[in-house]
RNA sequence: GUGCUCGUAGCUCAGUCGGAUAGAGCGAUAGCCUCCUAAGCUGUAGGCCACAGGUUCGAUUCCUGUCGGGCACACCA
């Protein structure tokens, strides 16, 4: 918020006329009670000590010569052991309105990225089945982590990595091979890790309509075929899936692509060239352990085969050397104790696995039909996929229910709560909001009201209530919450946020009527306060790829 | 067993880079539409922030331990 910036610089002018310095732990906060003012500044507390005096005394120093430092504080107080209280003035939060209308859809982005050239790799399911709605989870998150951090100034790419080179997806050409016979009337054994989906048997009955000598091929030539076509037919549902979830990715990264090109021996290359691999048993051994790992890791199986770890190295090396220094990756909860290794890989590239290098844990949803838990699971095949799961209850209430909680705890994901149009279903709260607003304009445009066209403080000078300034500062807040936001890796942040402000726009609704029809002036101050504030939750809403609808 | 993580209102969860009287929704309960969308608003009740120590002006927040959940500990992916 650029009133914390503002006032920061005059304190530090003032606390630097006095000879001391501005630690770098101080902290200018708004305060949790709004009577304690805009602004809370613990700086005299932290300074006390050093400016051998109490911190109440040195408080309303530096209280006293604030105001002619600067001009937009209204006032400030002492209080408790030593905090300064500060409000500024009304016309500095009005300000607000203006810097909406004239950054619009922009309203909230930043420059805090700072240009990072950042890659977020998510959702990377193997494509041996449908999404289900853990991807779903992972989906949401990683795409409105996407849109937060362009919206800070990152300078984001996304990818989905497909494991299309392991054991799993040799077991999935099996499993539509065996089913191929299965029609045909031969007799199959299932094999254990078979997958069992009834979408397996489609694929394979499919196959057998489009080419009905399928089962004349060689075991070896059948699986194979069996294989490209499956993975073909489900890559194609997943992100036919994902598109219809507003999910996109820049690049689909395959596996294979990797040994293909000679990646893989860069990496290694790299790694032998440090010094961190060695031999043993056959075995092509990474160092893991001086870099902070529990103990050394295979990267080649002694049948020559690579671990999904070694390509895994690969492909965040080859991301490294693309340009980009910053990665990000959006793993299930179950992989986190794979960070360890991978942070030990990343090290051994020569980065800062501190810096360059996160990883956000999307923790188990729990989906619930009225409180029952529905089981799923992939290969036992009676999972609930993520665009059933969609069409049941749709986009905007989905992701909305994704990006509500902290993405490392488990969800409760009850089909018929997200359904319900109540509290407990809070994107209704936050699209009524805004629905609400929408419909006071329209109203005001059909009475003939239009505000004027260049919009300037003094059409504000009835913003005078403190409902008015309260909702200013928190809309002035906006970019400042993104920028945390994106920083933190912390999507619901912003959901939690527009569920405050929209609680806070239907309180206003409730108490202030807006349509004045003795009082010109107010009224068009206050059109001109909603338009800018349904502006705020639109924006809001975009960065979680939820709609803002203008009726409801 | 080892490591990671979590423990906040009856329920579901925010908050915490250490700050003032710990928040929201649901549920309970009492009210509000001759007035811009009641999918809404207003009030009341509900808490040893798991427990015990430590660090300091100050701890729900940081550290240690205990108890209790979850997850992970492959030459699987």
């Amino acid at each position: 918020m650029h009133a914390i910036d503002q006032l920061e610089r005059s304190l530090k002018s003032i606390v630097a006329d006095m000879g001391l310095e501005w630690p770098a732990k101080a902290s200018i906060d708004a305060p949790k009670d709004s009577k304690h003012g805009d602004l809370a500044a613990n700086i005299a507390m932290m300074l006390a000590k050093e400016a051998k005096t109490n911190p109440r005394e040195l408080a309303s120093r530096i209280a006293a010569a604030l105001p002619a430092v600067d001009a937009a504080v209204q006032s400030v107080e002492v209080a408790g052991p030593g905090f300064l209280n500060v409000t500024f003035t009304p016309d500095f939060w009005r300000q607000t309105v203006l810097d909406i209308n004239a950054q619009g859809n922009a309203y909230g982005s930043s420059t805090i990225g700072q240009g990072r050239r950042t890659l977020i790799e998510y959702v990377s399911a193997n494509p041996t089945g449908p999404l289900h709605i853990g991807h779903g989870r992972g989906a949401a998150v990683g795409d409105t982590l996407t849109r937060l951090m362009r919206a800070a100034g990152f300078d984001v790419s996304t990818e989905y990595y497909i494991n299309d080179a392991g054991r799993q997806m040799r077991l999935l050409g099996l499993s539509v091979w065996m089913r191929a016979k299965e029609l045909s009337g031969q007799p199959i054994e299932i094999p254990t890790d078979f997958y069992r989906g009834s979408y397996i048997i489609d694929i394979a009955r499919e196959m057998l309509e489009k080419n009905p000598n399928l089962l004349s091929l060689s075991e070896q030539e059948g699986q194979d075929v069996c294989y490209d076509y499956a993975m073909k037919q489900i890559s194609d549902g997943i992100k036919a899936d994902l598109h219809e979830f507003r999910v996109g990715h820049d690049r689909w990264f395959s596996e294979k692509s990797l040994v293909d090109s000679g990646a893989v021996k860069d990496a290694f290359a790299a790694l032998k060239a440090a010094g961190h691999t060695y031999e043993k048993d056959n075995a092509l051994w990474f160092a893991t352990t001086p870099l902070g790992d529990d103990k050394d890791r295979v990267l080649t199986k002694s049948d020559g085969y690579l671990t999904y770890f070694a390509s895994d190295i690969a492909y965040h090396h080859d991301k490294f050397e693309r340009g980009f220094d910053y990665l990000i990756d959006i793993w299930g909860a179950d992989h986190h104790g794979y960070i360890p290794r991978m942070r030990a890989a990343i090290a051994a590239m020569g980065r800062n696995p501190e810096k360059d290098f996160d990883v956000v844990l999307i923790q188990l949803v729990n989906l619930l039909q009225n409180g029952q838990p529905i089981s799923m699971s992939t290969r036992a095949g009676t999972f609930e996929t993520l665009a059933d799961v969609v069409k049941e209850v749709g986009v905007d209430a989905a992701r909305f229910m994704f990006l509500s909680r902290k993405s490392d705890s488990t969800l409760d994901f009850d089909l018929e709560l997200v359904k319900q149009r109540s509290m407990d279903n809070p994107v209704y709260y936050v699209q009524y909001a805004h629905a609400r607003v929408c419909a006071v304009l329209r109203r005001a445009a059909e009475r003939g009201i239009a505000l004027p066209q260049s919009l300037t403080m003094a059409h504000l000078q009835a913003l005078d209530c403190p409902e008015d300034i309260a909702l200013l500062r928190k809309a002035a807040a906006f970019a400042d919450m993104l920028g945390q936001a994106a920083l933190s890796l912390s999507v619901h942040h912003v959901s939690r946020y527009l569920m405050d402000f929209a609680g806070m726009l239907h309180s206003y609704y409730a108490k202030h009527q807006v349509l004045l029809p003795e009082d010109t002036p107010r009224t068009i101050a206050r059109l001109a306060l909603l338009q800018s504030m349904a502006q705020v939750v639109h924006n809001g809403l975009d960065m979680l790829g939820v709609s803002a609808p203008e009726t409801m």
